[in-house]
DNA sequence: CAATATCTTCATAATTCCATGACAAGATAC
DNA sequence: GTATCTTGTCATGGAATTATGAAGATATTG
């Protein structure tokens, strides 16, 4: 049976992309978007951790696990705006389990998770192997391989192929990708991807001025050939 | 047949992680939350071991001892607050075997259970030897060998080293392998596994400045090479 | 209690990786 | 074919991460 996590957060983009990325590793997911809504959704849904936010309308992060700690002892990860060390004692002091500062790479977050399940004890959910065509990509040991030869990835270019690869042939826009290595945010400059995409080509395809895998879907984004 | 181990204590997080390493070297366990509770589950187990904490709801840890000790000499290690000695001796004069102070470090814990069941008579389950490449690691005798050549280990590099050779080729976090030598605690600095790689490499590695077996995964931590 | 070994932390050097912008090359629409 | 928009490529400064050495703190041993 998956673990539950359950996210509270007000920014909707930001529950989206990390629902995705837990749901990708297996976890059952919930959302809630304030505190108040929180507290009924984890009655209902019993998370087995919950990712929360500390600034959010209607009942803060701070007020939702005083509450919810009253009750019950779940594990809590807290989402903190970058700005002291306060806020990483005080969440602490608190009962929090761990901290991550936003915005934070997807990646990270997933770190921290499964780390504090592990640490409660929980069985950690093997990351999947994902294939597609000739290639294989492995989250725990953060292998690749094409064909027979194991290729060297950074974590930006491993974290685009692991993206594309759990959805392949589906387009995925700059901005979609953006998100993926530098999580969620508002500045940032979509041209970045292009040069992500070129070294990763470069690694990854037999002719990188022909890719077979990762293709260019002209005026929308890139995709992976399903080969 | 499993030897089994009876673990009082109403912090759920720390029954947990203790379970999971019991487990790992080979013990069946069994977990209570409270003396009275542990009264019920060591009548049923019949555990060779009891690890009991002093503080507890219910029935705290002094009840328990007395009233099982009326009728069983099941070997006892108290977990105790680190407050003054007093109580050592009062845990120790009511018939504990051995006591060890929160917070302790995992392996520190474990030292004392093979202790304490050796010296109760129970044969010690055979650690498992672990090979990986020309790297031979023997948990008993806690030798190491690298191809003909014996090296000389500090606890911390040993617990690193078996943490990283029970599954080869997988990454383990900095924050993962803080956990294998601190036990579970917020304040550890993960830069310190960075000297005792550092520190490791160069008793096991041939050229230490190209590390063959314990590789870094860049932006994640470390791997060993299945090779 | 002293001597020794080990662990943690810190400062700094070395390395790796990333974001950005400029320009070239390619695609599309007309 | 040309104008225009989009993508590919490359170089570079700077950001982030890791390696290393040393010193102080802690633990262990005799």
């Amino acid at each position: 049976m998956p673990q539950t996590i359950l996210i509270v957060d007000d920014e909707k983009r930001l529950v989206a992309l990390v629902e995705s990325y837990l749901t990708q590793e297996g976890y059952r997911v919930a959302t809630a978007y304030n505190g108040k809504q929180a507290l009924t959704v984890a009655q209902k849904e019993k998370p087995d951790l919950i990712i929360l936010d500390i600034m959010m309308p209607e009942m803060n992060g701070y007020d939702f696990m005083r509450t919810h700690r009253a009750q019950h002892d779940t594990p809590i990860i807290m989402l903190t705006a970058k700005v002291e060390d306060d806020d990483k004692i005080i969440g602490l002091e608190l009962g929090a389990d761990d901290y991550v500062v936003k915005p934070f790479k997807p990646r990270e977050l997933m770190a921290r998770v499964r780390n504090v399940l592990r640490r409660a004890g929980k069985s950690e959910p093997l990351g999947k192997i994902l294939k597609v065509a000739d290639i294989i990509l492995d989250r725990n040991s953060r292998e690749v391989l094409v064909g027979e030869r194991s290729i060297d990835l950074t974590p930006s270019e491993f974290d685009l192929l692991a993206a594309l690869m759990t959805t392949p042939g589906r387009v995925f826009s700059r901005l979609d990708l953006l998100d993926v290595i530098q999580g969620v945010r508002y500045e940032g400059y979509e041209r970045t991807i292009d040069t992500h995409i070129k070294n990763l080509r470069a690694k990854l395809e037999e002719d990188p001025r022909n890719p077979q895998h990762v293709e260019t879907v002209y005026g929308v984004g890139y995709r992976l050939n399903k080969g």
